[in-house]
Formats: structure tokens, C-alpha cells, sequence
RNA sequence: GCGAGCGUAGCCAAGUGGUUAAGGCAGCGGAUUGUGGUUCCGCCAUUCGUGGGUUCGAGUCCCAUCGUUCGCCCCA
């Protein structure tokens, strides 16, 4: 055990995981597709300053789980640690605000902070993300939670609840703010030390913590939603009546306030009752401030992230990703034929099979075995006999059927195996 | 960064101080040198994450270290 292994944090997906991921991959770019979204790629590490001023210094993600470090020309790269930053500061890059409209945009893939890991916790994750940029409408809020719950749903996924609150402008925030320390700090000794902490620094949070003393304490605080401006208020109304008439069931928490210090008004998160402690699969919100912070135009924007490898522990449990089966295998032995089976396979994997050729040049028996383990309908065998009489047996593995054919005549066999290949999958599944 | 549990083969594991470290799955070879799925036989850990200590003797006890799991914090 000397070897080299994976880093903490970080693991492989292998081969019998993929088809999870496969499928969450596909599922999500059709549906974001369908809705008109496109595409973008940033790069994995950026400016460190890009994500201090983006995602705020005060936050946990920046002051303690980045992934920082000085390259060869002594600058200061992170590795993202979330999406959206290098998505607004491509959007401001290259103008695409003077496009005008609005810009729907998708992204995926890994993302890094340096923590601790647990159950759907890595240091390397993976998330696939939206951004609406250039709305202020309430609708692009309830279009971005319909589409994730969408994709939710399509996977199969159960038990899930979508939390909603509103956390107004930046005004309004301020205002609850100091309500908030002014209700909280009598109690101030009361509290769990994270959150006599967090009474001056960042007080909305303590709105989160787990402590159960802490939460009665909370019991009677004020709510954010009694303070919204009546703007913030119609804003946070509408999208609750659009997610109603769209028969997405929510749940309105005041409690909810996000890690971020760029949210605004709608911020949402979507739990699983499977998970572990870490059981928010998709989480978001509005950010109107965000792209003017970062020195672009003033630009409103919503949207939100899913955790794949949360998602993916999920769909797990559900029901396993069938393995894919292959049509064909092909067996062959002594010189010329193995020469020919090469040929042969090509020849198949052109006209559209799947096909894996044996390479052991091991017994027939042996072979075989290794056809039957495969999957695969049926299996080519060429020999000896085969080799010099131009031909190839086609043997099927359900049934044990086998016949001669010519090897000119394979082509022209297409249509007739695909249809046999499918009648043979048919029956084995009865 | 803090707390707790756990590290025996590719995987699942027995073993709780005393000769050669059970068993199962997978894999490989043979019975079956041109025909699979069953069966039978054989092979597959000089070594128990690593280092040190206690002991006549350590996979087993102690310490350290690394890894891992779950939780806190935080978040997707």
C-alpha cells in the first residue's frame, strides 16, 4: 500500500458508476436545452480576487475552504470553488450584456473546496448549474426551480422538498439585520458559541444553526418577510402563485438564508429526505447585485446548482443502472482466423454493433465463457475451418443456435441480425 | 479546524496474546487441446495501512502517523 493513491476528497468514478452519471448528464442537458438554455465553459481556476468579491469575504467558502495558490508568474489562482463567479465574469468579459435580452446559460463540472469530507461532501465535486442573466421578472425565478425540479423529477427522485424564502434588497436586509441583533442579543449568552459568534459578524445565519436552545431562542424573532419593502413582497408573492398554478408544491421558510453573500430576494433549496446530514441537492437564488459588484453593467440574474454526487447517491438507491450490453463478442483461434476476426469486428462495429473481440488467444472453451460473461447476443467464431473456407460461425448464446455464413454476405446480414439481436433481448427478458 | 468509529487479498469477511492467517465472491489454470451458462479439482495475503513500543511471543495490547467513514462547522 505504498502506491499512490487518490487525495483526500477525491475519488475515481469507475466504470460500473458511470451509467449514473451518464444519465444525469443527459437528462439534464435535454431538458435545458428544451427551455432554451445554452451551454458555457469557463476555466477551473480564475483570479482568487474573482470569487473574494464575488462570493464575499466574510463567507466560510472563501475564508477557510479555498483552494488557493500562487502559480509560476506569482499570481494568485483559485480553483472554483462554485459556478456562478466565472460565469458572470465571462458574461461580462465578452458583452454578452450588450447582446441584450436575456442570456440563459448552463454549466457543468467539478468544483473544489477544501473541507472535511462526509457523506455527499468532497473536496472535488461536481455540479451542474444555471444562470439567468438580464431578467428582473419573478418569472425567471419560477422558470430556474421549475426546470431543476424537472430535472429532478424526470431522474425519479422521491421525497424532496423544495424550501422557498425571500430575503428582499439589500435594504431590506439591513433592516431585519438590526432587528435581528437588536431581538437576539438579551440573549446573547444563551446562545451556542457558534452563534455568539456569528451575532456580529453575520447574524442571518444564526437563523441556521442546529442548536436546539438556539432554535427556541428563535421561536419569537422577527421574520425576514415582515420586512420586505411591498416591491419585495409582490416579487416574493408572484413566484409562489406561478409555482402553485405550476403544481410544484414548496414550502415557505424564513428561516432559509444562503451561504452567499450575493443572494437577493428569492433564495430556495431542495432537500432529500435520503441523505445524509448533507441533504440540499440543489440549491440558488436571485443575484441581482452580483454582475455590477463584479464591474459589469447592472444586470439582474437568477439561479441555481445541483450537487451530482448528492444526486447521484440518490438515484443509487433507487434502482441500479443496467449494464450495457454489447451485441456480439468474438472468438477466434490460430493465425489466420485471429487475423480475420480483427476484420470482422470492424467490419460489425461499422455497420453499427457493438462488438468485443476476444484477445486471449486462449481455448475455444475458455473464450467462450468470456462471451457468455459479456452479455452480448451472440458470439462469431472463426478457427481453422472458418479461416480457410472464407466463412464464420454465428452462434446465439440464449439459445445455442448456430449456423454458417459467409463472410461477403455479413453486410448485406445487417437489417436480419439487428433484428434477430432484438428478438433475442426480447425473450431473455420474459 | 473539532469530535467519534474503523483499517486483514480486487471485493465481502473470520480471527479478542500462543504452531503453517478461516470462509465466500471475483479472477486464473485444469477436468473439457473447436463450443458457454451447471459441476468437480487446483492456484490466488512470507503477512494483517505504516512506524515505533510492551511481551518469551502481537493481526490481536499501547503510542504515533496516514487513510477512511460518520457527525460538527459550512455547503451542492
Amino acid at each position: 500500500m505504498g502506491s499512490i493513491q487518490a487525495l483526500r476528497g477525491t475519488r475515481d468514478i469507475l466504470p460500473e458508476e458511470i451509467g449514473y452519471w451518464q444519465r444525469v448528464e443527459s437528462v439534464a442537458q435535454d431538458i435545458l436545452s428544451k427551455a432554451a438554455y445554452q451551454e458555457i465553459r469557463t476555466p477551473i481556476f480564475e483570479q482568487t480576487s474573482l470569487f473574494e468579491r464575488g462570493i464575499g469575504e466574510a463567507t466560510d467558502v472563501v475564508g477557510k475552504e479555498m483552494y488557493t495558490f500562487k502559480d509560476r508568474g506569482d499570481r494568485s489562482i483559485t480553483l472554483r470553488p462554485e459556478g456562478t463567479a466565472g460565469v458572470v465574469r465571462a458574461f461580462i468579459e465578452h458583452g454578452l450584456a450588450a447582446q441584450g435580452g436575456v442570456q440563459r446559460l448552463w454549466y457543468g463540472g467539478p468544483m473544489f473546496r477544501y473541507e472535511r469530507p462526509q457523506a455527499g461532501r468532497q473536496r472535488q465535486f461536481h455540479q451542474i448549474g444555471v444562470e439567468v442573466l438580464g431578467s428582473l421578472s419573478p418569472r425567471a425565478d419560477t422558470e430556474v426551480i421549475a426546470i431543476a425540479t424537472q430535472i429532478l423529477q424526470t431522474l425519479g427522485l422521491k421525497n424532496l422538498h423544495l424550501n422557498l424564502n425571500s430575503i428582499g434588497n439589500s435594504e431590506d436586509r439591513q433592516h431585519y439585520r438590526e432587528a435581528l441583533i437588536a431581538y437576539l442579543t438579551p440573549f446573547k449568552s444563551e446562545l451556542d458559541p457558534d452563534s455568539q459568534d456569528r451575532l456580529s459578524r453575520n447574524p442571518l445565519r444564526i437563523l441556521d444553526s442546529k442548536d436546539e436552545h438556539t432554535q427556541e431562542i428563535l421561536q419569537a424573532a422577527p421574520s425576514i418577510l415582515d420586512y420586505l419593502n411591498p416591491d419585495s413582497k409582490t416579487r416574493f408573492e408572484q413566484v409562489q402563485q406561478q409555482l402553485t398554478s405550476l403544481g410544484i408544491p414548496y414550502e415557505v421558510n424564513p428561516r432559509l438564508v444562503r451561504g452567499l453573500d450575493y443572494y437577493t430576494h428569492t433564495v430556495f433549496e431542495i432537500q432529500s429526505d435520503d441523505l445524509g446530514a448533507q441533504a440540499t441537492v440543489c440549491a440558488g437564488g436571485r443575484y441581482d447585485g452580483l454582475v455590477a459588484q463584479l464591474g459589469g453593467p447592472d444586470t439582474p440574474a437568477v439561479g441555481w446548482a445541483i450537487g451530482l454526487e448528492r444526486l447521484i447517491l440518490l438515484l443509487q438507491q433507487l434502482q441500479p443502472v443496467s449494464p450495457t450490453r454489447i451485441d456480439f463478442y468474438v472468438v477466434s483461434k490460430g493465425e489466420p482466423a485471429e487475423a480475420q476476426a480483427v476484420v470482422l469486428a470492424q467490419t460489425l462495429r461499422q455497420q453499427g454493433f457493438s462488438v468485443e473481440l476476444d484477445l486471449s488467444g486462449s481455448a475455444f472453451g475458455k473464450q467462450f465463457k468470456r462471451a457468455d460473461r459479456s452479455g452480448a447476443a451472440a458470439c462469431f467464431i472463426l478457427g481453422d475451418a472458418e479461416a480457410e473456407t472464407q466463412t464464420v460461425q454465428l452462434k446465439w448464446l440464449a439459445t445455442g443456435k448456430q449456423e454458417a455464413i459467409a463472410q461477403s454476405s455479413l453486410i448485406s446480414m445487417t437489417e436480419l441480425l439487428r433484428q434477430q439481436i432484438a428478438d433475442s433481448r426480447a425473450e431473455g427478458k420474459g
